[in-house]
DNA sequence: ATAAACTTTCAATATATTTTGAAAGTTTAA
DNA sequence: TTAAACTTTCAAAATATATTGAAAGTTTAT
């Protein structure tokens, strides 16, 4: 396989696993275009590769920079603005599960804390499992909450180390 | 707040939480309906429960059956199906980690195989880059896959216990 | 001040996903 | 058999999401 075709592949599969976790499609091949490409791009640069037009590639690329995914680039002499994403693989796990975190466990989790308190017959099994099931997922969200917690915290190295002595 | 409010709340919550994560929002809200009623329910008593037509009610279920969420069950002596939740949240979330990392994560790993041994100039900083991408993202993906792994079989105390040690 | 170079906006459009509901199919009891 | 009770299917409709592109806005150089 040659290269431009080995891209066009991996823009794909990331645009596609993008989708099927809540990721706009184009989002998560530009994302994939600079992260296979050693120069920063325009605008211009995207819409061509990825033939989508300006005011997409304006929209995803200010999504992804609240993503912390992507950063801007200004070149001397130039009014064009450039565009590259971190190629640090932790990095950008990191940066989405601190977004997500925020984004949407957080919001769950407030929910969840509400509905652990309300109150009713504990002799009624409609109130009782209702009662079971939101403490018990309440918990799991909490506990993964503080992993994530300790994902945002950690180096790659020390993380993963720390999972694999789980295999032992 | 009482019951009958309290689990709408928690079938929004849970809708809207799956369909950021890429699971159909009726599909989750089903889920979370089933997860908080004591016994279990027919097709009807959901379309009404959830004002869903009959078509969808049936198409979700399969869905749900087919992630091992949901089970049907027969009463004696009665023509309906009956349908529950396994509402041990542990094997809920395992059971969603298994069919994701099957469906999802797999068919991107065997991407990501083929791609990492794509062959360059190293000299080539558009090759670099790109080996350098996919190598690494390969290598988180392998990490994300084996640690799956080991929750699939394990107890959850023992998963959380050992994720709790990393804190220490 | 002007205009060229560039970026942003957003109503309209296109696309993708979900839902409906009536018809077809199946199972069971008598 | 027959028919009632129930389930499944799927084309059409509704809804939700993503994309376009031209106009408006902004910045910079002269």
């Amino acid at each position: 396989m040659e290269l431009p075709e080995a891209k066009q592949k991996f823009i794909e599969a990331w645009g596609k696993l993008g989708s099927e976790w809540g990721i706009n499609r184009t989002m998560a091949q530009v994302h994939a275009l600079l992260l296979v490409t050693p120069d920063a791009l325009t605008t211009e640069d995207i819409m061509e590769s990825l033939s989508i037009s300006r005011g997409n590639a304006n929209m995803t690329l200010r999504d992804l920079m609240s993503w912390g995914l992507v950063e801007k680039q200004h070149k001397a002499g130039e009014r064009k603005e450039y565009f590259f994403a971190d190629k640090n693989t932790w990095n950008i796990a990191r940066q989405v599960a601190k977004e997500r975190r925020k984004r949407e466990l957080e919001p769950v989790l407030k929910i969840l804390d509400e509905l652990t308190k309300v109150q009713g017959d504990s002799k009624d099994p409609a109130y009782k499992t209702f009662n079971t099931s939101v403490t018990d997922i309440n918990k799991m969200a909490k506990n993964v909450d503080k992993t994530l917690e300790t994902m945002l915290k950690a180096e790659e190295s020390w993380f993963w180390g720390s999972i694999f002595k789980m295999f032992k």
